[in-house]
DNA sequence: TGTACATCAGTGAACGCGCGTTCACTGATGTAC
DNA sequence: TGTACATCAGTGAACGCGCGTTCACTGATGTAC
C-alpha cells in the first residue's frame, strides 16, 4: 500500500532530533533567502514534520529564528577564526598584531561576500530581549564575533602599536567601517561589484582603519 | 442618512492626486517600519481609497515602494545638506574641504538616527533593474546622497587634503565607515546606544576616516 | 526478565488573518462640435 | 454657450495564498515494580 503524502517520509513516529533538524532547516533557508525566509512551515515541511510539531521545541516562529541567528553568528566566528589560523611567519609582535586585525576583517567581509543570508541572519534585532553572549553564537574558540574583534585590538594595544588611551570604542569604529562594506555589497547600491573588486575595496578599507584607528 | 462604511469619507468620486497621497501614505508607513511595512492596502487605506485604485497608478506594489524609496533617499540628501549648509566662517580652503566631509558623514549619521526606517528603506534593494541616478532621489541641489559625497571629496583633493592618487574609490571607505556605523546602531547590536554616545562615536568614526583616507 | 503505565513527541484538522492582484463595472471630467 | 460623448480614475466583489498558531488526539519510549 502507497504510504499517504501526509505521512512523515520517515519510518518511525519519533523523529530523533527534530530540534536540530529544525534548526538546520532553518540555517538553510537563511542562507539562501535571510532572515525573512526562516519560515517555520518550511522548517517542519523540510524536516518532514507536521506544522506544529515545531513547538515541542521552540515556543514560536522568533525563538526559531534566534537558534538560527546564532547559528549564523557561529559560522562567522568560525570563519573569522579560519582566516586567523591561516596567519604565519610573523616574528614581529607589532606586525603579528597588525595581521591579526587584518584577518579579523577579512574573515568578516569574505563570509559577508560568500554566505550574505547569513550575514543578515547574523544581524537581525532578536525579538527577545536576551541577546547576551552565549557559546552558540561562538567558534571554536569560544570567542563570539564580537570578542575575536576585541581581542585582536587588545593584541594591538599589547604590542604597543595603538595608544592605550585610543582603545576603548575602538571596536565600534573599526567594526562600523567593515560591516558597512559587507552591507553595501551584499545588499546595497555596491551590489554589482565583482568579488575581485570587492576585495580590493576591502583591502584599502582595512587599510583606512588601520592607519586612522 | 449615514455613509457606507466602504464609501470613500473624501467628498467627491475622483481623488485628486492619488498617486502624490500613496506615495506620501507608504513614506509614513515606512517611516514607522521600514520598506516591508510599506502594504499596498495599507496605503490605500490611509489614502481613503479601494485597495486595487492604487493599481491606476502603479504597476505593483514594488513599483510603489520603489517610489517611497526615491523618497528616502531625497530626504537622506536633504538632511545632507541641511548639515553642509550650517557650515561657517571656515577661510581656509583646507579646513572647509575637511569641514565639508564631516557635514556629509554626520548629515547622513543623523538622517539614520533620527529616521531609521526611512533609512532602511533607503537601501533595499530595488526590485527593477533601472535604478539610475535620477531627480526623485536627489535633494534640493539635484545631488542625491553619493553624488554629495563625491563632492566632497573632490573638493579634498581640490585643496589639496586628500593625494589625487588615493581620489578614486574613496567613496566607498567613506561611506562603508559611516553607513556601518548606521546600520549597527539603528538595527544592529549597537541599538542601544543612548543618542549621545552614538553622537561621540560618530565623531570619532569620522575622524579615523579623515585620518585614514 | 517481564509487564503496566506515565510521559510526551509528533499527528490531524482547523482557525483567522491580511496580503497582492484580477475582473467587470460606474460615474466624473474635459473636449469636440 | 450648450450638448454628446470618449476617457479613464476609482468601485465592488472576489480569488488563492501561505502564514503562525491552537486544539484534542495517538502511539512510541523508558521506567517502576
Amino acid at each position: 500500500m502507497p504510504a499517504s503524502t501526509s505521512l512523515p517520509a520517515r519510518g518511525t513516529y519519533r523523529h530523533g532530533d527534530l530540534r536540530r533538524a529544525l534548526i538546520d532547516a532553518g540555517v538553510e533557508l537563511a542562507r539562501s533567502g535571510g532572515p525573512e525566509a526562516v519560515v517555520l512551515r518550511e522548517a517542519t515541511r523540510r524536516a518532514g514534520v507536521v506544522p506544529n510539531a515545531a513547538y515541542r521545541h521552540f515556543a514560536s516562529r522568533r525563538e526559531l529564528l534566534g537558534a538560527v541567528r546564532s547559528a549564523s553568528l557561529s559560522a562567522l566566528a568560525v570563519a573569522m577564526e579560519t582566516e586567523l589560523a591561516g596567519l604565519h611567519g610573523l616574528e614581529d609582535a607589532a606586525d603579528f598584531a597588525r595581521a591579526n586585525l587584518r584577518a579579523i576583517g577579512a574573515g568578516y567581509l569574505r563570509f559577508a561576500l560568500a554566505e550574505p543570508g547569513l550575514f543578515r541572519t547574523a544581524f537581525v534585532v532578536p525579538g527577545d530581549a536576551r541577546s547576551a553572549a552565549g557559546p552558540d553564537k561562538a567558534g571554536n574558540s569560544g570567542l563570539d564575533p564580537f570578542e575575536l574583534l576585541s581581542a585582536a585590538l587588545d593584541r594591538l594595544v599589547a604590542a604597543g602599536v595603538l595608544p592605550e588611551a585610543r582603545r576603548p570604542g575602538a571596536e565600534y569604529l573599526a567594526w562600523s567601517a567593515v560591516h558597512g562594506l559587507a552591507m553595501l555589497v551584499i545588499d546595497g547600491p555596491l551590489r554589482g561589484l565583482a568579488p575581485t573588486q570587492a576585495d580590493t575595496i576591502g583591502e584599502r578599507l582595512l587599510e583606512m582603519v588601520e592607519k586612522g584607528l
